[in-house]
DNA sequence: CGAATATATTTATATATTTGCATAGTTATT
DNA sequence: AATAACTATGCAAATATATAAATATATTCG
């Protein structure tokens, strides 16, 4: 029971994390960052064919969550995993989906 | 990238499991439930210190995404994890909480 | 500087979630 | 059958979230 010190502003961190992660586009965007693995907007954008400005909102609410963390190197910007092991999640979760 | 095999309909039952588990309150119940322990809905929400029907709520929700299962027992119904594995998720996102 | 490329923000509308209260259904006991 | 104990459901108001379109900001290069 390791979370439950249930200390209320844990609790809180930990559901906008899981919040930002429950999204169809954005489990996929960390599917694809699995493996420390960096990829710019353009290329989730295109890899996922959503619209851009999407594609940005969406990256915008894992980093603000503490999900992603971000890079800019030139025109682009590479988004990845902040914490490596949150792949797991994303694992754990595709093995009790039963698809 | 294991889930990225991008089935939409795996992505939104993910995304929807996850969605279930984003919650203080349930992200809280889930710490309860680990190890295979089964509680009762009073237990719970004694323990939480919320109303008994927004325990009732909230366990209905985890049930119908199918985090929880659920077993009577004469007057008390038992909820308890679908998958143990799950219990990763809570124990995963609480170490990446800085808190 | 101006054009092109890449990314971020804002806005508005639609949709979904949370919560407590009241109520109703279930089971055990007397 | 009546009561008590436990659990589930329906409702409504407040709040939060999703989506797309338009616009704005950054960076590079000629």
């Amino acid at each position: 029971m390791k979370i439950s010190e249930l200390e209320p502003e844990k609790l809180e961190q930990a559901a906008n994390m899981l919040k930002a992660i429950a999204h169809p586009m954005r489990i996929a965007i960390l599917g694809y960052l699995d493996d420390g693995k960096k990829l710019t907007v353009t290329e989730i954008h295109e890899l996922l064919n959503i619209e851009q400005s999407t594609t940005s909102h969406h990256l915008g609410i894992l980093k603000d969550k503490g999900v992603l963390q971000s890079k800019r190197e030139g025109k682009n910007t590479y988004y990845f995993l902040k914490h490596c092991s949150l792949s797991n999640i994303v694992d754990c979760i595709s093995n009790c989906t039963h698809g």
